[in-house]
DNA sequence: CCCTGATTCGC
DNA sequence: GCGAATCAGG
């Protein structure tokens, strides 16, 4: 199944402008929405006018004077241990995936040629390795996908986009109370 | 090297 | 209008 590529639908850009207000980056809006690059993102950012956030945000995005080395990795192992489990992020305005699946995804669009199944367990998973869960995790042949994970978003650019699908589009038709 | 948004410009 | 390429910067 080939979906169509997505315009910015209303839809679409409803959330472009929530998730940019929200201060998430270009690149991780970008991987939600799907289909398009952080460039089209701030295109169309700037096309609505939206440009300019008061909010520079580094939170969500690098860590400013951080010196990261041994401690982002304690840090990714924390991580991960406490959320064995997919964890949704809070700024999903959509839904998380219903489920994860047991088995790799199929192949994955990595335009950065990154290996789509570079798996590793938890004692080598890194920060900015995607989290996405292979396997049970009971079993000891447990592991992570371990792609570079896009900054703020625990998965890689492919597992970000299955596991923030859009919801269902909407086919009611609710242009009851304003046709335009 | 990783990333960020801003801008340009051909389509 | 769209977004890749590019720019300028952290």
């Amino acid at each position: 199944m080939v979906e169509a590529v997505p315009s910015w639908t209303d839809d679409r850009v409803e959330s472009l402008r929530r998730l940019w207000e929200e201060g998430l980056s270009a690149s991780q809006i970008a991987a939600q929405l799907g289909g398009v690059t952080r460039n089209a993102v701030i295109g169309k950012v700037h096309r609505l006018g939206l440009a300019g956030r008061v909010k520079p945000n580094g939170a969500a995005g690098q860590v400013t004077g951080r010196k990261k080395s041994e401690q982002e990795d304690e840090a990714a192992i924390a991580l991960a241990e406490e959320q064995t489990l997919p964890e949704p992020p809070a700024v999903i305005s959509h839904r998380p995936a219903p489920n994860f699946p047991l088995v790799p995804p199929p192949a994955a669009p990595e335009p950065n040629g990154l290996a789509v199944s570079q798996r590793v367990t938890i004692m080598d998973l890194r920060e900015s390795m995607c989290r996405w869960p292979l396997g049970d995790p009971t079993s000891p042949d447990f592991r992570f996908c371990g792609g570079r994970a896009i900054t703020g978003l625990p998965y890689c650019t492919a597992h970000a986009q299955i596991a923030y699908q859009p919801a269902a589009e909407r086919k009611r038709d609710r242009r009851v109370a304003g046709v335009r």
